[in-house]
DNA sequence: CTAGGGTTAG
């Protein structure tokens, strides 16, 4: 401490016009280290003056921020001042503590701070690396806001701070995963090999043509993306690697050829390149969706004896696939080889056995393994409780539908509208208005608007008591006070109830307002009007109406076969 | 910046 008071008072003694930028720094980086946190933003104030003689520079920048981000000396909205503060003499922070800044703000959801600040710091023509841009970008990703990622990329070509490969990787990430492959195909070919001012150019790397070879696979064009492979092999820095085939494999699963998938792994293995546990549980969830639960426990085991392990996802996948094949028990004996195997279950292997219980609709099987998930330290999620909320209702355990809203309370986790359009069909069917009209409320309150299925979970609810007048009275509503529009699942609700009290001038006239509105009639819909035609015996319309269905291309089904 | 896992209500 005797040090850093000899400092300062050697600093204080001098002469202001020796105090210059430099010598500035080096106090206030003594003053940081030793704590003395207001004497050091006294010195740096008199930097950041408008009209300071030595004014703050870029080691300035550095050495304040990285200390204030160590000893979190600054709320991030000071912080963002004090960015502001140096932008406005033309210092930019450092690269990298500015992408952790930008990252952290984007996490935080805060992605309007972190482009006010990038904003702020082109406007001052501060000098600027991509990175931070990059950080912001992959944000925008997630969210899938390609709209405000491309004003970014051009503001960052008008004050010419140039893109890298991994704004390039994020562009046509962002495009792949939005399924707009075209465009992500067009930017990759526009902005690889781009030559920049200072002569530097983007290359084509192996995730680029990755995630290209991705997207068309996603969108089930097998043929073009086996056509890119063929030109990733010829490019320079492009090695197709396990990554790239998996992608190529989870495409022809997803499109049904299993056969073709394991001729990839062959390939791939003629390439050099060994299959992984990721190729493994590729094939095995293609494999239980299109061939059943067999097969991808043969293969299985077959690359268990060539050295690949199985992992989480793995066990995860099959008991996926034996809950929906409605085999509890097998996925209870695969929860059980997952333990034997040492794969420590994960919160998501949780979620997916309750969401097979849930499917099956075994409520004491879905309560045991919440309370293994609970045993596990782990929590549900609102996927979870809306699964389990559903399935208490179907169930008619009202006493365990509020112990789960309870715990949703709880732990600070608000019900969404999921949650209350299935509490609100569950009140409906219990003819329970009041509470129907408690949850409506309470759902608004909480800011969310009523959906298309809330409706038709309260039309239901007013038909199946028999007063259409309230039930229609909601569905002009629907149209009136809120964006959603009726669709075929409300009018079959409606023209059923009409047809049910023998009202078919009513019912035909609804199923005329929909053709007219574009809402599609289907099987139901028709079904609904025959069950009113056949106490008439009223022949000739029903043929008619049999041939307005061929014309729509609504196959008849079991039901219609009866009339 | 790239590959594999659970999504509800009518």
């Amino acid at each position: 401490m005797g040090m850093v008071n000899q400092s300062v008072l050697v600093y204080e003694r001098l002469d202001s016009n020796m105090k210059n930028s430099q010598v500035r720094n080096v106090v206030i980086d003594v003053l940081l280290r030793n704590g003395l946190v207001d004497d050091a933003f006294k010195v740096l104030d008199e930097m950041l003056q408008k009209e300071s003689v030595f004014p703050p520079n870029r080691i300035t920048a550095d050495i304040v921020l990285h200390e204030v981000s160590k000893g979190r000396l600054l709320t991030e909205e000071k912080i963002i001042a004090l960015i502001s503060r140096f932008s406005s003499h033309g210092v930019s922070p450092n690269s990298v503590w500015l992408t952790r800044f930008i990252s952290s703000l984007c996490k935080n959801t805060r992605a309007n701070a972190a482009w006010d600040i990038l904003s702020d710091l082109m406007k001052n023509k501060t000098p600027l690396e991509a990175p931070p841009f990059n950080a912001l970008l992959s944000c925008l990703g997630r969210n899938m806001d390609i709209s405000r990622m491309n004003d970014l990329v051009l503001k960052m070509d008008e004050v010419k701070i140039r893109p890298d490969v991994v704004t390039l990787g994020i562009l046509i990430n962002t495009l792949c995963k939005s399924r707009r492959v075209d465009e992500a195909l067009e930017v990759f070919e526009q902005m690889r090999g781009k030559r920049t001012d200072d002569g530097n150019v983007i290359k084509a790397d192996s995730i680029h043509f990755n995630t290209l070879i991705d997207g068309l696979c996603k969108v089930g064009r097998l043929k073009e993306a086996e056509e890119l492979l063929v030109r990733m092999k010829l490019e320079e820095r492009c090695v197709p690697n396990a990554v790239t085939y998996n992608c190529l494999i989870d495409g022809y699963c997803r499109a049904g050829k299993l056969e073709t998938a394991k001729e990839v792994v062959s390939r791939m293995k003629e390439d050099g390149i060994k299959p992984n546990v990721v190729t493994v549980n590729t094939i095995v969830g293609g494999m239980c969706r299109h061939h059943g639960l067999n097969m991808a426990v043969v293969f299985f085991m077959d690359m268990e004896k060539e050295g690949v392990k199985g992992n989480v996802v793995t066990y995860m996948t099959l008991i996926h696939a034996c809950c929906s094949v409605s085999n509890v028990e097998k996925a209870m004996y695969w929860y059980e080889k997952m333990l034997e195997a040492g794969c420590s279950p994960d919160a998501k292997i949780y979620y997916a056995l309750i969401s097979g219980l849930c499917q099956v609709r075994r409520d004491h099987d879905a309560i045991r393994v919440v309370e293994k998930l609970k045993e596990g330290g782990f929590s549900l999620d609102l996927l979870a409780y809306n699964m389990l909320i559903g399935l208490f209702c179907d169930k008619n355990n009202a006493e365990k539908v509020y112990e789960m809203l309870t715990d949703m309370e709880k732990e600070g986790m608000k019900p969404d509208s999921i949650t209350y359009n299935t509490l609100i069909s569950f009140f409906g069917k219990h003819k329970d208005f009041e509470s129907v009209e408690r949850m409506m409320e309470q759902m608004r309150e909480d800011g969310l608007d009523p959906t298309v299925t809330t409706y038709g979970a309260v039309i239901d609810a007013y038909c199946s008591v028999g007063e259409l007048d309230e039930a229609l009275k909601l569905f002009k509503d629907m149209g009136l006070h809120s964006k959603v529009n009726p669709n075929t699942v409300i009018y079959n609700i409606l023209i059923n109830a009409f047809s049910k009290l023998g009202n078919f001038g009513q019912a035909l006239s609804l199923k005329e307002e929909m053709k007219m509105k574009m809402v599609r009639p289907n099987v139901e819909t028709y079904n609904a009007l025959f069950k009113c035609l056949n106490e008439k015996t009223q022949g000739e319309t029903l043929l008619k109406l049999m041939d307005e269905m061929v014309e729509q291309s609504c196959e008849p089904n079991q039901i219609t076969m009866g009339f």
